[in-house]
DNA sequence: TAAGTGATCTCT
DNA sequence: GAGATCACTTAA
């Protein structure tokens, strides 16, 4: 049986008590794309007006320090980008294609900048509609990931086998070339 | 396959 | 301020 099957959002709620671990900053403050597959089975918790929801990562995208040309942070520290280049696990949401919020969560040490692109979570698959489903917006941007934010990580106990992971080329960065855009950065649990 | 939408950035 | 661009989605 797929671990996907074994426990769902929904039993989570019933499992809180005993099992919340909130990923913390030290999680996120290591290399990108090893924090990248790590987060694929962990939970995305959401919490508004009082009610939590927790999703299941099932797709990231990893955008891995100041060569990478694919990265907003190849070209320099600007308003936006900024985040990117502060400490790790703080959320990085911005506004693209003048409808969709994108929601990231920066890693790997100060100065370096990198962060995570949530693509997708059990049940929305895209990072626009996954943004939406879930009510975030720029309100959210740079903020820690943590309970006061409203938004956070979480341990779910769920191993994700390696092999049940596919890593392909990133999202419409072919703007980057082929060197950057066909690296395997974007991870997908393939259930 | 292309329209839609608006913030961001790079020029003037 | 103007113009190009954009880590996307949807309808066709």
């Amino acid at each position: 049986m797929q671990p996907l099957l074994m426990l769902r959002p929904a039993q989570h709620e019933g499992a809180r008590v005993t099992m919340r671990r909130i990923l913390k900053r030290a999680f996120f403050d290591r290399p990108t794309l090893v924090v990248a597959e790590e987060l694929i089975g962990k939970f995305l918790v959401r919490e508004r007006d009082g009610v939590s929801r927790a999703s299941m990562l099932t797709e990231v995208e990893a955008y891995d320090g100041p060569k990478d040309k694919a990265s907003h942070a190849f070209w320099g520290r600007t308003p936006r980008n900024a985040v990117m280049f502060g400490p790790a696990g703080v959320l990085y949401v911005y506004f693209t294609y003048g409808m969709h919020h994108m929601l990231n969560v920066t890693t790997g040490p100060e100065a370096y900048p990198a962060a995570i692109l949530i693509r997708g979570v059990e049940g929305i698959s895209g990072p626009g509609r996954l943004t939406k489903a879930l009510g975030i917006t720029r309100d959210l941007d740079r903020l820690p990931a943590a309970k006061a934010t409203g938004l956070w990580f979480e341990d779910s106990g769920v191993v994700v086998p390696p092999r049940a992971i596919r890593r392909t080329g990133r999202i419409g960065v072919s703007y980057a070339g082929p060197l950057w855009s066909k690296r395997r950065y974007r991870f997908v649990w393939k259930a």
